[in-house]
Parts: structure tokens; C-alpha cells; sequence
DNA sequence: TGGAATGTTGGAAC
DNA sequence: CGTTCCAACATTCC
């Protein structure tokens, strides 16, 4: 569920809840004061990265699905909701196995939208700042660092970087200016395609380096590896994919 | 069927 | 005190 392009699926699944009054809520949630929501109205829903937001006058309740995070609209599962919103029109969303925060702060003092890959205030130009100022950070680290690619997880992360033909254990400081923006005109381009293609369920089809096995462009095996600070499974192809590594200061 | 996976946090360890 | 490491969380699929 976790990657941002599916966050705004649910926003804009969500959308017709808007204005809707909450009659009741419910749910195992241990952060949050349920008695607090009942009787108050949803003024809209918005997303920064893989953070999903149900907004109240006054504040507003935060979701991360985490790996396994998951939600369902007019309907339910089996197993106990995290958090359950009944409306006062029958209606109801229900989230499961996800963290749920209350936030008083402004989301706007909170949450730089330009970092937001799908977000249209996203900023090349900061992106791209922020991955100079990190000369010695990873290709693959980059490309899951929150602050500077929000919504980018790890099919976004091979995707991008097969498609780039970047190795994930180049070093930032080593690839050239040009590179890095391109780095950051695919993550935004190929975010979209995921949305799109997630919507049409042919997500997985459209996979060239995720969970792969051979390299489309050269017909050898890609390498698997768990690579950078995360450890995150890494697809990728040492042939057709340059390593950029001159030392940096 | 045990292990791994679209992820992040907080506290321990160093 | 800053950085790094790791358990915890919790679901689904192969």
C-alpha cells in the first residue's frame, strides 16, 4: 500500500467524505482520543510523501500505513480497525495495521509540499540542492531519503535508478550535475506512471527492474543485493548501470 | 510454512 | 553528545 502515488489514490477515493460530519469512532488506536472526533466535520484530506491526512478545523489526524498498512471505504475487514470513522450518513473508512497521530501544529509548519514528489509545489531545484549538499551520500539512499524525494520508496527507488541507468551505489558527489537532475525529472515522471498504472492494477507488469531477474536492456542477471543505510533490496544491472564512485570532499 | 517484504520510529549501544 | 544499530510493529504472499 506504502508508496506515494497510492496515497493519493486514497485521497482521491476519499474525496467525496469531505464535509461529512463524524457520528462515531472507533478503533485500537492507543494515540488517539476517539471521544475527541465525534461530531466534528472533515474539511478535506491531503498527503505529503506516504503520509495521508484527515483534516478537522483545528487539526488533524495523520496516517503511515507503514509495509503493511492497509484501508477500506464503506466496507471492513475482519480483523480490528486501528482507527474506524462512522459517518452521519451511514457511511464509513476504516484503516488498519497503519500509525495514527493527532496533529495540532499546522500541516503548512509541519510539511515542505516542494519535497513532495507528487505534489505540484515540487521543487527540481531544492531537490536538487539537497542531493549537492550530500556528496557522499548513496544513489539508493537518496532516492528513499524522505526529505528530499517525500512519496519514494523501494520500487520508485529501482525503477527510477534502472531507468536512469544509475547504479545505487554511486556516491552523489560523483555523478554529474545532469544526471541528478534527471535523477529527480524520473522520480517525479515515473511516480505519475505508478499512479496510473496502479489505478489500471498493471502496476506489476510495468516492473523493468523490480524483483527481476534478468535485464531487459542486456539480457544478463540482475544483481539482488541489500544495499545503504536501510538495507533495501536493490534490482539492478552492473552492465547497463553506471557506477559513479570518484572520491569526494 | 518460514521468511521476506511497497516502512518508520525510538531507544540502546557505541 | 552524535551517529549507528536494531527491535518492534503487524499483514500477506509465496
Amino acid at each position: 500500500m506504502p508508496e506515494g502515488p497510492s496515497i493519493v489514490i486514497l485521497k482521491e477515493q476519499v474525496e467525496p467524505f469531505a464535509g461529512k460530519t463524524v457520528a462515531e469512532a472507533g478503533g485500537n488506536s492507543k494515540k488517539l482520543d476517539l471521544d475527541l472526533l465525534a461530531g466534528k466535520t472533515v474539511i478535506g484530506f491531503k498527503s505529503f510523501g506516504k503520509n495521508f491526512f484527515i483534516c478537522f478545523t483545528g487539526f488533524s489526524i495523520r496516517i503511515h500505513f507503514m509495509l503493511f498498512g492497509t484501508y477500506r471505504i464503506n466496507q471492513h475487514k475482519d480483523t480490528p480497525a486501528r482507527l474506524s470513522l462512522h459517518f452521519d450518513d451511514g457511511s464509513e473508512l476504516n484503516f488498519y495495521a497503519c500509525v495514527v497521530q493527532h496533529i495540532t501544529q499546522p500541516l503548512d509548519e509541519l510539511y515542505n509540499w516542494a519535497a513532495d514528489v507528487m505534489n505540484p509545489a515540487f521543487s527540481a531545484a531544492e531537490a536538487l540542492k539537497k542531493l549537492q549538499a550530500k556528496p557522499q551520500m548513496l544513489a539508493c539512499d537518496a532516492m528513499l531519503d524522505q526529505q528530499i524525494f517525500a512519496g519514494s520508496g523501494n520500487i520508485i527507488k529501482n525503477e527510477v535508478l534502472f531507468r536512469i541507468r544509475v547504479h545505487p551505489l554511486s556516491r552523489l558527489g560523483a555523478i554529474p550535475q545532469q544526471k541528478l537532475e534527471e535523477m529527480i525529472a524520473e522520480t517525479v515522471n515515473y511516480s505519475f506512471e505508478f499512479l496510473h498504472w496502479k489505478k489500471e492494477f498493471t502496476l506489476k507488469k510495468h516492473w523493468l527492474a523490480h524483483t527481476k531477474t534478468i535485464c531487459p536492456r542486456d539480457d544478463v542477471p540482475f544483481k539482488k543485493a541489500h544495499l545503504g543505510k536501510t538495507n533495501r533490496r536493490s534490482f539492478f544491472c552492473e552492465v547497463c548501470q553506471v557506477l559513479y564512485s570518484s572520491s569526494v570532499h
